[in-house]
DNA sequence: GCCCAGGTGGGTA
DNA sequence: TACCCACATGGG
């Protein structure tokens, strides 16, 4: 008999981490960090974003009330190494907008919501797109609230459980519908998805083999 | 020099 | 709704 999705999806998940372990994630030190990580990371390889938190980090910036009072364009300049400086540093006000408007400048207010209208509330600010708020709602807030990025897309689709053109709330329904609603294991699931892919396309550099999972790989097909 | 990276918003048909 | 495109730096 063929198995579930459910527990398709837990043996992927088996198989991960027992080849990479925990992975320990959100690489950072406060639950603000993690939401100007999370907003810094769109569309960016995490190595720019580490150069423009320590840049924050090293001004004082990477704390509310510091990054509330900092002008745009004083952050759009430290932010410069992640690229999009200066869409990013609008995002990162907008995200200030609501932080203080609607939780007087607290994450541990923010995190007192319910799940599912807080996420509501965070996909209405200007520049948090749905990848961005579950990676806030879980990493920061530690709410199930499940990820989907670009990686899960390719690797489940490569893997058969996708057919390409789900929506974003399709897969992180199927995700969140077929696992326990577990916030550590949706948060070791996305991280060691992540960690997949990533390795899987170092492993074969500089010329993009059968393992590679960027989707113009001319083997994109054939293997996980 | 080219491609890509842990997306999102705005415009057009 | 479904595509385009802009946004931008840095590594391979």
């Amino acid at each position: 008999m063929a198995r579930s999705t459910g527990s398709r999806l837990t043996v992927v998940y088996d198989v991960l981490f027992s080849e990479y372990g925990p992975r320990d994630w959100w690489p950072a030190e406060t639950p603000f960090e993690v939401a100007v990580g999370a907003i810094l990371t769109q569309n960016t390889a995490w190595g720019n974003v580490e150069k423009a938190i320590v840049n924050l980090k090293s001004r004082g910036f990477l704390e509310p009330d510091a990054m509330r009072n900092a002008s745009e364009r004083v952050i759009a300049g430290l932010i410069r190494p992640s690229g999009y400086f200066n869409l990013k540093s609008k995002k990162l006000k907008s995200f200030m907008d609501f932080l203080y408007d609607e939780f007087g400048g607290s994450m541990e207010s923010m995190k007192r919501e319910r799940t599912g209208k807080l996420r509501q509330r965070l996909l209405s600010v200007w520049g948090l797109g749905p990848e961005t708020v579950d990676s806030i709602l879980l990493y920061a807030l530690e709410k199930p609230s499940f990820v989907v990025d670009a990686y899960t897309r390719r690797m489940f689709q490569r893997i058969g459980f996708l057919e390409g053109s789900e929506g974003y709330g399709e897969i992180k329904s199927l995700f969140e519908e077929k696992l326990p609603k577990d916030v550590q294991l949706f948060n070791e699931y996305h991280a060691l998805i992540v960690e997949h892919c990533k390795r899987m396309c170092l492993k074969n550099k500089p010329k993009c083999n059968e393992c590679c999972l960027k989707m113009r790989c001319a083997h994109a097909k054939s293997s996980v």
